[in-house]
DNA sequence: ACCAAAAAAGTACGAACGTTCGTTTTATGT
DNA sequence: ACATAAAACGAACGTTCGTACTTTTTTGGT
């Protein structure tokens, strides 16, 4: 790996970590070049606008989600089993301090912003959002959960408590918001029967 | 009402829908000020900073809520009945195109910039919250649902599913989300064992 | 060790923003 | 109706941002 592609991966390292504190939006390239040491106008070589510099904050994310989350999974599991240890690694995908999920800050950001930034987030979390889809047909298939079970609904409820755990953090209540999204997603469980 | 009072109300009507389409940090003086066909200094003179003019923003809005929700149900009714009433206003209480609840995009907005708005956005939240978690604690008191019932995890995963109604909305997914929230909530009412 | 290419820096510009100030128009009370 | 205060305007400011150009430094292959 040269030079540029190695400072490359520094500079996006960085600003994901910005961007989950303070949000894409204002992601700057001046602070950005800042906080990784370097000039605003070197900075900007690399990416030659800054939506490019987004965009590819954003690939940069979602090649650590797909890693943290879908590969860490212990091979040759499926159903209810990778459904659960899917959830525990998507709590726990990106730690920094007290980061949000960049996918659902920037969801909220760029929903009423066409362009090529709102159009990845959507496939971005389209495609995630199928994917549980499909594990839940899979625990459906595999008796996990009673028949009647909707794989749609079930992943619309599973991603909403998520995005509770997510907003409810910040309000500062004493109560441990992993715990809610945990005793919510243990009773969706328990609502289809999952043994 | 004099004039000013009179134009500042229309101003806040116009900043609350632009508001609820691009974010409340995307409003800005100059845009709201051709929205309402006026100067920008002349706009300005009314708040004095753009801090203050989203305040009143967001003052208006709570002002609308509580007129649509909280104050639009019938009298004398409480629990279960009750909150029947309130989730269905809640989830029309601001109606224009496609906008997203103003709350909810704040709070996204300005969970990580302290400052005068964020803690007005918290108040609001934590305030609405716990007067859910009053209506359920009734409900339950009543009898309405089970005595085991946690009228916090309850409230937690009531607002999870209006997170999710919200942010799976511009997806632009084929189905409804606002069967997809029915559905949710009236499996949450069956949990506890809702008559 | 050298030299072309890549990477980084420096400077500058135009646009947009929030805000200030002085002036002009409009409204209101007597 | 008229005088006074409120409301609205127009032009300008300082700042910040993204971006474009040019120059300097660093890298890497021969």
């Amino acid at each position: 790996m040269g030079k540029g592609k190695q400072t490359k991966q520094q500079i996006l390292a960085k600003g994901l970590a910005l961007a989950s504190e303070t949000g894409l939006n204002d992601l700057t390239i001046g602070m950005l070049a800042t906080a990784a040491g370097m000039s605003k106008s070197g900075l900007f070589g690399h990416f030659n606008s800054k939506e490019t510099m987004q965009l590819n904050v954003l690939e940069y994310a979602s090649e650590l989600f797909k890693e943290h989350v879908i590969l860490a999974c212990d091979k040759d599991i499926r159903g209810l089993v990778k459904l659960n240890q899917l959830c525990q690694n998507w709590l726990n995908w990106y730690k920094p301090d007290a980061a949000t999920c960049i996918f659902i800050n920037a969801a909220a950001e760029f929903d009423d912003q066409p362009g090529a930034l709102r159009d990845h987030i959507q496939a971005t979390l389209k495609n995630w959002l199928s994917y549980l889809q499909h594990i839940v047909t899979q625990a459906v298939q595999d008796g996990d959960f009673a028949p009647d079970t909707c794989p749609q609904q079930f992943v619309f409820e599973l991603y909403s408590l998520y995005l509770g755990s997510q907003n409810l953090r910040w309000l500062a209540l004493e109560d441990d918001n992993r715990s809610r999204f945990q005793a919510g997603f243990n009773a969706l469980l328990a609502k289809h029967g999952a043994n």
